[in-house]
DNA sequence: TTTGTCTGGACAAAAGTGGGACAACATTGC
DNA sequence: GCAATGTTGTCCCACTTTTGTCCAGACAAA
């Protein structure tokens, strides 16, 4: 599958006539003349006839200027910038629409393992590619599939994980449209949430409450933790995203729950987060030990420091943490 | 990556246009002129043609004074705030008014009826109750339940539907906690989501587009539309909440849609609401119906109208229009 | 021959600007 | 409780700037 290699390296060898640039980027060839005529958009290279050539830089490029444009973006700004500078703006422009309200944005979960053996490789490919042609059916076949070959937690790690990276990087480049973004998100919901309930409860559980902070609206990390805990005997008590602290502590005491854990991913340096960190910790019983994970917990270092939360670094060092105090936890009970 | 060193300390070089301003507060091009002329909300700096330039600075102060408002601020009183300042107000409201903050808002599923049996309001209670005391558990007991003793479309209009309406109400009365409207909310759109997977698809099925508009972001409505369509016959492409209308279209084409189905709820008063109607008419082929429903779709009748739209006022109006376009298509298909 | 592309220019639509009007609604003073 | 007043979102106008589309005539490709 070609696509992830064109995402890193874009072809700059000129051969593509006008009409099918008009047709890749949506634009009109009058357009696209037009553009380099009064701002030099793009300055193909000509065949010797004087027919304009373009390179898949030069569509890279119109295709970025036209997200810009519907961003609210003039186009004399964004004619002059480079193929970098466009697409910083870009998922810039993107990312704080919806940084206000965007449930269903970048997505980059930061506890999962770098290291990706090819089968696995393929099987994000094939999601990917499943994606991109927006079916849907096959998507769904792909993930059910990858269930039966792995236990849940290393498919989560090695399967999921991966795959949530490079659908927001891929969204970010501008290589999947933000639709697809939506659909694959959506339908991850769903697959994601629908996972823990795989396994049956007894009641007996000892429950650990699993949401996001205020402020942090992506609930897909949340919601992987809340299936992995599951697997090992916990039964999660799952609040969506963005649950004030307050609410989290009376849950935690409603509930009676043995721990806390919280997902952060975007936005890393909200100025919320401090506070509202601060006061959960404060508000929920000192024997109660509050996680925190999501690649936003990097950026909090010294306060989680401060406040003795714990922060494992992967999926794998929270199962840890939590089997062990699991078992403290009946060893107590029966004692 | 230059974006998180810009996020935190917030650039004061003026560069937006007032465009993109409007798209990233969600305020109106005109509100935003009319601020600065009354209270110098902003003062923007000007191109050489006079056009207003904005700093990220300007941006965030715009936003939180939306939020403020939205809180009950008086804009005369927030006007000539200090960033800082404004910041303070509006943590300060939305501890106070936990409301505000919260996406996942007062919901009130318009197209459903009002009468209620006894014996479904008993179960709308029952779930009423579970959830309550954070039973999840027997949520879900519930839930499940209700589905064996219904058809699908019944069970969303007579139990689903008044259990939203029934949550928002409380939640919004202070009778159910902030976390208890959570946890039943992330719970049903699990459930919910996964109902459309109890149909087995042949491949063959009419698609229709399903999700909401731009500023919308409650999915719950949507997902229902999702889950009933299934049902007859249709195979929905369900893109999540929020979803820009050139994206709708681009995927309605993509995916060879038959139709495009809009779900909006709250605000009912956003304005982007029309711009998005109207471009998504204009983009998508005439021949394509565009279904809109919701509580906020009797806020915009005229629109609905004017763009010729359909907005079926229950859940099986919808079915009977879908069931017509799907008979219809398949004559026009034979013939 | 027919279709598509090229250049250069004309034209029109869209979007921005300042100013003001107005209706809906809230607040205040009596 | 009611009228006066203040607040605020929206709309309209006349005008400028920016941007998209169209046309004509020449040439190239199929």
């Amino acid at each position: 599958m070609a696509t992830l290699e064109t995402i890193s390296s874009i072809d700059t060898a000129p051969r593509h006539p006008i009409r099918l640039v008009a047709n890749r980027t949506g634009l009109t060839v009058d357009l696209i003349r037009a553009w380099e005529k009064r701002y030099h958009v793009v300055e193909p290279a000509r065949s010797d006839t004087k027919r304009r050539l373009y390179s898949d830089y030069d569509i890279e490029r119109l295709r970025l200027i036209r997200i810009a444009k519907q961003n609210g973006r003039r186009l004399v700004d964004v004619a002059p910038m480079s193929l970098e500078a466009l697409r910083d703006v870009v998922s810039e422009d993107s990312r704080f629409d919806a940084a206000q309200d965007n449930p269903a944005e970048v997505y980059r979960p930061s506890w999962s393992n770098p290291l990706e053996s090819t089968d696995t490789q393929d099987a994000v490919d094939a999601m990917l590619f499943a994606i991109q042609t927006m079916d849907q059916h096959r998507f769904d076949q792909l993930l059910q599939e990858g269930l039966v070959k792995q236990a849940l937690p290393a498919y989560l790690e090695t399967v999921i994980g991966p795959l949530l990276r490079v659908i927001g990087e891929s969204t970010r480049l501008g290589k999947l449209r933000i639709a697809h973004e939506h659909m694959a998100t959506a339908h991850l919901r769903t697959f994601i949430g629908a996972l823990r309930f795989r396994e049956t409860f007894t009641g007996s559980e000892p429950k650990i409450v699993i949401t996001t902070p205020t402020g942090q609206l992506h609930e897909l990390g949340a919601l992987m933790i809340a299936a992995l805990v599951s697997v090992d005997g916990w039964l999660p008590v799952y609040l969506g995203p963005n649950t004030p602290a307050d609410e989290i502590a009376a849950c935690a005491m409603q509930s009676g729950a043995r721990a806390v854990s919280l997902s952060m991913t975007y936005p890393a340096d909200d100025p919320r987060i401090p506070t509202e960190l601060t006061r959960l910790r404060s508000q929920l019983d000192q024997k109660i030990p509050l996680f925190v994970g999501g690649s936003a917990a990097a950026h909090h270092q010294e306060l989680i420091g401060r406040l003795g939360l714990q922060s494992p670094s992967s999926l794998n060092g929270l199962r840890q943490l939590l089997n062990e105090l699991r078992d403290r936890g009946f060893r107590l009970q029966s004692a």
